[in-house]
RNA sequence: GCGGGAGUAGCUCAGUUGGUAGAGCGUCAGCCUUCCAAGCUGAAUGUCGCCGGUUCGAACCCGGUCUCCCGCUCCA
């Protein structure tokens, strides 16, 4: 495990020397879990977001792209469930240093008090015999009334303060209460906090007509709150996809873990409508496709695994993720989740409009069913980026750095290298530069002995290197090194592109996927 | 948010009892070189994370703060 801990510092040190990730406004300090993606960075991202967008809107029929505005009508986060399920009120207990959600710890005390309710029903229910009568029991019983007495006061008088986010007196009840940290039995308690996971931000400029809103915390409800606009406009036929890329924002209380958790991330969602009924048969289709997704980039199987969500959110009927096995551990990679008609029917409900589909091969109308498959790009990125990170041994004894990213990911495809600075070696290889560069990302370099330049490209993950040598001019073959076996074979000119063509370009990815 | 560790050049780090900052690698310019980071010459680069305090004097001591990693916690 500590070992581990020192790769992942070397892979983020990695991704900063070599121009991959950045600490967000570094001059300033940095912004806490906020990263910049440098020019290397950003490729490979692209590279994986084109990865992922082709592979599900260019070669499926029927999933179409969207891309919704990062601002929305603050209704739609009522109707999502993030503006009551990302609001947590949070209080510490100052000796044991343990945090609870504050009304958890009143729910906790109030059940304790209906569990001595059932205790006093069953030691009755033990005395009386055949002649107890509950309900009356439940009615009249002094003890028992004053218990259920009490806890509806609490109960109630906890909704009040937190309708009224009177925070201040959901902790004057802990005290009243005595509740005590579970714990440590101490009743040294910090203030109740809350904590808001959406960032808040105001649309127009006077402060007397601006409208509170907030930056999505996730892209799926731009796509539900769209889906008739597609289905309409794109005269989609059940079953049908909406994919969507795009940023959004949540304000972890902790964000840690390099890119893992941001507070500004990229998503890449789909979510599938289909005819209700059909989920489970969706599910298993699109577990399987996801994770065939991933595979398909030759990264061990082992790395990758299911976990099943046992508990399920307010809007599934059945979760998993698939989980990749990140430096610090096996760790959510994406979700795949049966939504059933949750979105759509609360978005009809708070918006009061229709959003059903006329099915004509059922003859009715209703609420699609909602498959959704979403992964974090940032994740993916890092999930590629660690993977790829390699400490290689070499046979004189050293070792160098390499990182095997997958070809048609790596942010440069090819490197084309002079020889040496001089007989024409380097005007040769900028003509090859100029002509590879209209097909893949091609760079030159010059500068030191060649195996220093090799070296160099391996530790940006750059698939292939070029060598322009003496033998060039005379029979135009150069030699053609990979990053991987660091192995050589001499290659026509003519025919180079097209040879690095099939290894570099998404298609022979796509194409492995559909076989 | 609590606890632990850390922050000095692009990266990894050294820096004596407080006396005004260094190394390796990298980078840049040039020379030399026909294939895997190791030759030669020269050069650039730091408000020692930030703010304040103590001191004649602070990278070093004290306080605060920001950022990162780990554990706890949380997690649609």
């Amino acid at each position: 495990m500590a070992n581990d801990n020192e790769t992942f510092k070397k892979i983020i040190s990695h991704a900063k020397e070599y121009g991959f990730v950045f600490p967000s406004s570094e001059i300033y300090d940095g912004l806490s879990a906020v990263y910049d993606y440098g020019q290397n960075g950003v490729a490979l991202k692209n590279n994986i977001r084109e990865y992922w967008w082709k592979s599900m809107v260019q070669l499926h029929e029927n999933i179409v792209g969207i891309d919704a505005a990062i601002f929305m009508h603050p209704t739609t986060w009522k109707a999502s469930g993030h503006v009551d399920a990302f609001n947590d009120p949070l209080i510490d207990n100052k000796d044991s240093k343990k945090r609870y959600r504050a009304d958890v710890l009143v729910e906790d005390y109030v059940a304790k008090i209906e569990a001595k309710i059932e205790k006093e029903v069953a030691k009755a229910a033990k005395r009386f015999g055949d002649q107890f009568d509950q309900q009356q029991f439940l009615q009249t019983n002094p003890r028992v009334l004053d218990y259920q007495e009490k806890a509806t006061a609490i109960l109630k008088r906890l909704g009040q303060s937190l309708e009224k986010e009177d925070l201040a007196d959901v902790k004057a009840l802990i005290e009243e209460l005595e509740i005590a940290c579970p714990e440590s039995g101490s009743r040294n308690w910090t203030d109740v906090k809350q904590f808001n996971l959406m960032f808040g931000t105001k649309l127009g400029a006077s402060a007397a007509t601006a409208m509170d809103l907030y930056l999505r915390p996730e892209t799926a409800q731009g796509i539900f709150v769209n889906f008739l606009n597609v289905q309409k406009t794109g005269r989609m036929k059940l079953p049908f996809g909406i994919a969507q890329t795009g940023k959004a924002f949540r304000n972890e209380i902790i964000a840690r873990q390099f890119i893992f958790r941001m507070r500004e991330f990229e998503q890449m969602e789909m979510q599938f409508f289909i005819p209700p009924g059909t989920q489970k048969e969706w599910y298993d289709h699109w577990k399987k496709t996801r994770l065939d997704w991933h595979l398909a980039l030759g990264i061990s199987a082992e790395n990758y695994r299911f976990h099943d969500h046992e508990k399920l959110a307010h809007y599934a009927d059945a979760a998993c993720d698939i989980e990749f096995k990140f430096p610090f551990g096996f760790k959510e990679l994406e979700g795949i989740h049966s939504r059933t008609d949750f979105d759509l029917s609360s978005h009809e409900e708070y918006a009061g409009k229709k959003l059903k589909y006329f099915d004509p091969e059922r003859n009715e109308s209703y609420t699609p069913y909602v498959l959704e498959t979403s992964i974090g790009l940032d994740r993916m990125f890092l999930a590629i980026f660690s993977n790829a990170y390699t400490e290689e041994p070499l046979e004189d004894g050293s070792t160098r750095i390499v990182l095997k990213i997958p070809a048609v990911l790596a942010p440069t495809k090819v490197a084309v290298l002079p020889l040496v600075k001089k007989d024409g070696l380097p005007e040769r290889a900028r003509q090859i530069v100029d002509t590879l560069k209209w097909d893949m990302t091609a760079v030159y370099d010059e500068k030191d002995a060649v195996g220093r330049r090799y070296r160099r490209q391996d530790a940006l993950g750059t698939p292939y290197c070029v060598t322009v040598d003496h033998q060039s001019l005379e029979d135009g073959t150069v030699t053609l090194r990979d990053r991987d076996t660091m192995q050589q074979e001499r290659v026509n000119i003519d025919t180079l592109s097209q040879t690095l063509a099939k290894q570099v370009d998404l298609r022979s990815l796509l194409e492995k996927l559909s076989n």
